[in-house]
RNA sequence: UCACCUUAUCGCCGUGUGUUGAACUUGUUUCAGCGUCUUUUUCUUUUUUAGCUGAAAAGUUAAAUCAAAAAAGAUCCCAAAUCAAAGUUUGGGGCAAGGAGGAAAGUCCGGACACCAUAGCACAGUAUAGCGGGUAACACCCGUCAUCCACUUUUGGUGGAUAGGACCAGUGCAACAGAAAGAAUGUACAGGUAAUGCUGUAGUGAAAUCAGGUAAACUCUAUGCGGUGCAACGCCACGUAAACCAGCUUUUGAGGGUUGUGCGCCCAAUGUUGGAGGGUAGGCGGUUUGAUCCCGAUAGUAAUAUCGCGACUAGAUAGAUGAUAAGGACAUUCGUUUCGACGAGGAAACAGAAUCCGGCUUAUGAUCUG
């Protein structure tokens, strides 16, 4: 599959976002912390994907834009992994670490979450 | 004044992918013109660079570039919806050209735009303050005067600063000295009177009886100021209750609302008719062509204005404008040096549009000039 992320992928929806954040299960890796939830929605697509930093660690919004660059990318190069889930699914990436990350580890970090997912909810199935 | 650049791979966002006419076999067909883009060729012309001739002006040759002409090619592909048809719309894929700032920041002033009588009027309140000009407007900008400060080649010049209207409208305040700084009294000497600080001089002080200072003291004068902000506001979809809005009918103006006060204005309940409210931060418009930018001319000391030619320059909405790798360049460090350079190492400032403009302030890396 291509390593595409566009508007039909992102979580933008208030109530789904709602949802996720009261219902939601969650793995973390240090600083990334990933909530994620079962549901259904219209568009053509499995994982609607949302990435967030806290206003109170980075204050200035250069460097919050810069980490949400970061965590996109990440997924966007590594999102095969969970490409082949049968049900659909809402994601946000959450940004816990006070310091900027290089993005080898937010790669690497996001890699072993989406593996570690893969594991939990896929494969028993 | 500028705000690193190039290449490769993988991504994000919106925009564009035309238009006119004809034909019959009426198909989402075919053909033609125009426009746009790409490539090639030709010729003249514009500009630049290099060579040659020449004292120079210039001429000439070559290459690149711009314009023109001609030729060839491209101007698309797939799917769905609607439809009598022409066609239209939507989605996906190609392709093409774009895609953060000088402060996008602070939200401190000024506007545009929008809505609201809970918006009006008066008082109150508040802002500004030499003079003249600019502007849509300003607390901004330009010019100029005065005062102060600094420098200097000294009575002139240069640079900087200024909450620089009015204390003959009224009220208040004033260290030390002084009898006394306006409502109270008086020292010495001299003069004068019916009598009295009534008058002069001395004395204190910046200022002492037709006085003066102070308005980042009240105040007065002149001018301006309603409020809320694009989550404004308008339209559409889903959808309907006893809630909301409008009109009419009957009754009462008690009470309540408004930044303060007064006036004004608005608000209630019953019945009935009509409309659709809330919610989903739903979708579309507002939303990027504008007090816009570039160059030139004219007017003006200047700020700026007018005219002409050309350009289209981000529009996201959990919020695009990126990630990774390699290389180069600027500043700078070290070593070598034949002072021309060479080699090695090597930071990347402040910072991210959110309705849009004009300012101010703050943050910050260089470079040039005074």
């Amino acid at each position: 599959m291509k390593a595409t992320f566009n508007k039909k992928e992102k979580l933008k929806s208030k109530k789904e976002l709602d949802a996720l954040f009261s219902e939601g299960k969650s793995i973390s890796k240090y600083p990334i912390r990933l909530v994620y939830r079962r549901s259904s929605f219209e568009e053509n697509v499995k994982i609607k994907t949302g990435v967030s930093v806290s206003k109170r660690n980075f204050k200035k919004a250069v460097e919050r834009n810069r980490i949400k660059r970061l965590l996109r990318e990440s997924y966007r190069k590594n999102k095969y992994i969970v490409a082949n889930t049968t049900h659909q699914f809402t994601f946000m990436f959450l940004y816990s670490g006070k310091e900027m990350p290089e993005y080898s580890l937010t790669e690497s970090k996001i890699k072993g979450i989406l593996q570690k997912f893969v594991k939990q909810e896929i494969e028993p199935k």
